[in-house]
DNA sequence: CGTTTTCATGAAAACGTTTCCGCCTTGGCT
DNA sequence: AGCCAAGGCGGAAACGTTTTCATGAAAACG
């Protein structure tokens, strides 16, 4: 039916090894047996099985990527970084999504035995140590903003503190005294930096952080929106506010739009994350850039060179521990800039 | 190193073959030798290498998946679906993203082999048949939203076509006469069906639908953007306007703003895909919406049901091809309604 | 008690590759 | 002419499973 390495060689008159040996081109053969035997494979449109060749090389060229229920751009923009650098690379890419707990983590986990090479995960919200500890095996791992207590791995995380300080530092210094915060998901790793560094950019300038500046959000839209209504009512009304990512900003300025209450001019507006439609919103979002693409991809350089470090019996060559950092982006919704055409030659951006 | 088969095998004082058919149930086995095996299981933290089982079972559980260069939502959107699915029926799936001519399909098609049961195909602007044809061998093939000429092909699609002509006819319905078009690029499969649409329903009413009324946009936020430039000198300058998807609505309308020209009240406009921000634009987009989850899901469930028949040697129990419906969202930006809280209990839906 | 059936298990083959080892041929060197 | 090195290639083992077949013991049956 399927034809193997074995028809190709009676096609071609010669034996299987030296079939695999002018197809991996690691030992010379003569020019005139390497002739026949690609005619052979052409003629019988022979490709090499992946999963057999696997198991004696023993390398799937496959990388796991496990991932939490992610929200759009996000998504889309990690995978692209991932599967990008691995291409190039000439690993596959495996992903699971939407984990929950531990138990699922696992099961993926035990899933994957034997049909990869290494890991990538990312889960902001459950700690997978346990389950990591267990049945990582051998494979290298890298997890991706995440929090593994008690194991040492190899991580890349986000600058989210460093972001929020920023951003929150900006309004400061454009005069705001009265900054609340949209928070994301209580257990969540980003939301809880992001959070910090909002607290602590306040701590900074001598400011308090009381809790009932703090809208309890979990990164939707619609939580966004139904901040709104937690502001309207808020007494003594903030002058500004840090949405902890551009979902909840695009909801809470909807929001707002309703409430008649006018951005920047009755209240300044800052988001997280950077999302592509963010210039494009009314007014342009003010927000801290994420270079997502690339977090994936260094995610995925990282257990490339683990693995290759692995074979070679050599120390790797990247930090145990990578921060990418991230960007303030100016625009008008804080205030700082008058509205205008949100192009990115004229559109304004500042280190943080 | 890593504890294989007969590692257990050994600790448990049994041979292979026992261990196997105590960890797959397939055949009776001793209470009694079933309890050892089970324990020694437990004490090496034995779990099978997938790899070795696939090359046996001749079958790796593990569905393919072919993706264009996408956007945003929609990438996410369709990977949610498609792995949702495949994990509630025990497979892995294997992403393949961005490619963009038929010489990287047909690489990546060879690669694959051996290491997946079946393949979701979606290739919106080249044509993947030659490759397919030729490197698809025996397996089950699932075409998303895809052309493949001269092949016989499963086909899962997005009735593009009905929901352009159901967002034109509602803008006539309105009593808009001179409508333009933001188009998709030029070879993109949805963009052109989409032109079908909006063509089609302005023939129906006996209206023209001259060169000149159609932007050449690509998708993007920022051609979305351009297309406002475009429309300022347009005269007479249309009463609506179609954007071929939301994406490019979004750019159009900060576009507008700059521009000066209010929406709904000087220009109509209607969008494609409602991406999950589109109600909370200002003013709230009207749209059409795609099932994009369930389009993966569909596709999934189409591609798994087709492995299955092939094992049973039944004929597959699915439609060969199969069309998601969309269905027509209105808001406010089309003029219909005033604008208003877009929360999901009060906002419009029409069927088309 | 002898025969047959059932049950539990082990040995070995198979899946499709790669790679180690060794054999044979060639050709260059002394 | 004899020897050795190198090149080219085939045989066979190996990777870690599942599954078929065979075998022996126990149970059922007359």
């Amino acid at each position: 039916m399927t034809v193997s390495i074995r028809d190709v060689a009676r096609e071609a008159g010669v034996s299987a090894a030296t079939i695999s040996r002018v197809l991996n081109g690691h030992t010379a053969v003569a020019e005139e047996t390497r002739r026949r035997v690609a005619e052979a494979v052409e003629r019988l449109n022979y490709v090499p099985h992946g999963g057999a060749r696997s198991l004696i090389t023993r390398r799937t060229e496959t990388v796991g990527v496990l991932l939490p229920d992610l929200y759009g751009e996000f998504f889309s923009e990690l995978i692209r970084g991932i599967d990008q650098t691995a291409r190039r690379r000439g690993y596959h890419v495996l992903v699971s999504g939407a984990h929950s707990d531990a138990a699922e983590v696992e099961a993926v986990l035990r899933a994957l035995r034997g049909r990869v090479d290494g890991l990538i995960v990312m889960s902001p919200d459950v700690d997978t140590s346990p389950a990591l500890a267990r049945y990582g095996g051998a494979l290298p791992i890298v997890l991706l903003d995440s929090v593994a207590e008690g194991i040492d791995l190899d991580a890349i995380t986000i600058d989210n503190y460093g972001g929020a300080r920023s951003m929150v530092r900006h309004l400061l210094g454009l005069g705001h005294q009265r900054i609340a915060l949209l928070g994301g998901p209580a257990h969540n790793r980003d939301a809880r930096e992001r959070a910090r560094g909002w607290r602590e950019a306040l701590a900074d300038a001598g400011l308090p952080a009381p809790a009932d500046l703090v809208f309890p959000g979990d990164f939707s839209e619609a939580s966004g929106h139904a901040a709104g209504r937690w502001l309207a009512e808020l007494a003594p009304r903030p002058t500004a506010v840090f949405a902890a990512n551009d979902a909840m900003a695009v909801g809470f300025l909807s929001a707002l739009r309703e409430i008649g209450l006018a951005v920047p001019e009755d209240l300044a507006l800052g988001g997280f994350d950077d999302i592509p439609i963010s210039r494009y919103l009314n007014p342009p979002l003010t927000s801290v850039r994420v270079p997502i693409a690339e977090l994936g991809s260094r995610a995925m350089q990282h257990v490339l060179s683990l693995l290759e470090s692995r074979e070679e019996a050599a120390p790797p060559a990247v930090g145990r521990r990578d921060v990418v950092a991230t960007k303030l982006i100016v625009r008008a919704s804080c205030g700082a800039l008058r509205a205008r055409t949100p192009t990115p030659s004229t559109e304004g951006r500042l280190e943080p």
